[in-house]
DNA sequence: ACTTGCCTTCCATTGGACGGAAGGATCACC
DNA sequence: GGTGATCCTTCCGTCCAATGGAAGGCAAGT
């Protein structure tokens, strides 16, 4: 199938993924199913235009031109920057891990993160993807998706701890009350240790367009607190988010 | 010259910039120099892989694939996430803005910046290049760089503002100090109303990696404590670097 | 010295990219 | 409703450039 050559150079592209951030000339053509003369041309042309760069152990890695790329693109282009104020005077606020994500497909992809030096561990990365049923953002993300992804994702509740919900009758609920309330919680669903508040923020006609999370050891005590420190900052961004022409 | 197939694709994808973020096809085909049916084609393919994305409007952006592809730059990662929680303390102390940039041939690269709501207007973008005679960040990485670097920037000083260093003598001065003080400043070199104090970033053996930058309105009261603000945070950011196995 | 793993270059073959042309859709203006 | 612009999409015969097997060169390991 595909072999157009343009989705070779493509498949290069692909061989990399965050467990293979480098990798040698005859990895490559391995993990993009390549003859080896033919990955070499091609990562010949790709190094020339900046899309992957060659380190001096000879290891190839994305180069910085795609990586100025990726920052055209709208996945955060004018949601991460409106947001980033917002979220350094919560992690200010709060000195707990911050997370903004936006739902893609069935999955939740984490758009920034920020976390100081004390927090509790999180498995999350900026650009990783986690399922919804799991964290807190994703509950909310979850909470507002359309009818047919929310029935895909509810069809599959992997059990990722103990806590996991994997009863859809379950999540259903939770995700009503959701809806209802304005925010979501986890406890120790995606990792031990590890419990999340999240809501969600707004955009400029009143959909959702992303969620905002703090992750914390416990929540017991400070849900309240928390929870409305969260809807300030998210107020504050869909404030921004309107404003901003989305020139 | 070029025309080599694959390069095709990628003339498209150098089509977008921080001016063109999303573009319709046929000025997608007339920026790469493709005719339409050709780049309808490719265009068609990178969209199937995800490299770029189609908006109900019809217009073509950036695709998620790529925002992920990018993150796995080394520019940034191993750097911008051991930085990220000192530029948060940094911010913290100092409630301006932050700059953490790497030399890129001969300017400046920002990697990550951080800013609240209420600071100094400035022109830095992440991702975003300037001159490194004018900026506090350029300043220290030029001042570490290999001599040929040195040679050719000195060559064309642009002028950017009337206060910008446009004398080569008077900046290769400037940069004795640098390396003598271990911190750079200027004033309004770049833009009107904007200070700045930068300091290196080093590496494992000692070698400067980047350079860790604030940008203040005024900068004779405070100097003294942002730059131990900034070199406390800067040997942070060291630290981790020396102690993450470079995996 | 032999093997096994890398990387690089060459070049004859051939299959898939190319792009002109034609068709459709949507606007705006007269 | 006609006319002209500007956009997007599809088709298909030609032909050229990507392909990848083969051969050669390093460097390490046994």
């Amino acid at each position: 199938m595909s072999a157009s050559v343009t989705s070779r150079a493509l498949d290069l592209l692909g061989a990399f993924d965050t467990d293979h951030r480098q990798l040698t000339l005859s990895a490559l053509a391995r993990r993009a199913g390549l003859p080896l003369a033919t990955a070499h041309r091609l990562v010949g042309e790709l190094c020339r235009w900046g899309a992957l760069a060659r380190l001096e152990s000879g290891e190839y890695v994305i180069g910085r031109r795609l990586w100025d790329l990726g920052l055209l693109a709208p996945v955060q282009a004018g949601l991460r920057q409106a947001a980033s104020p917002f979220l350094h005077d919560l992690y200010g606020a709060t000195l707990v891990t911050v997370h903004l994500a936006v739902r893609d497909g069935c999955e939740v992809l984490y758009i920034d993160r920020l976390s100081g030096h004390v927090s509790v561990p999180v498995v999350s990365k900026v650009g990783s993807r986690l399922p919804m049923h799991a964290t807190g953002v994703g509950k909310v993300l979850l909470a507002h998706a359309p009818e047919p992804v929310r029935a895909e994702v509810l069809g599959k509740l992997t059990r990722v701890t103990p806590y996991t919900i994997t009863q859809p009758a379950r999540l259903l609920d939770q995700l009503r009350r959701v809806r209802a309330e304005g925010f979501a919680t986890t406890g120790e669903e995606m990792s031990l240790g590890a419990c999340s508040v999240a809501v969600p923020v707004r955009g400029p006609v009143g959909e959702v367009v992303a969620a905002l999370g703090l992750v914390v050891p416990d929540l017991r005590r400070e849900r309240a607190r928390l929870v409305s420190a969260l809807q300030v900052a998210a107020q504050g961004i869909s404030r921004v988010l309107a404003s901003a022409q989305w020139k």
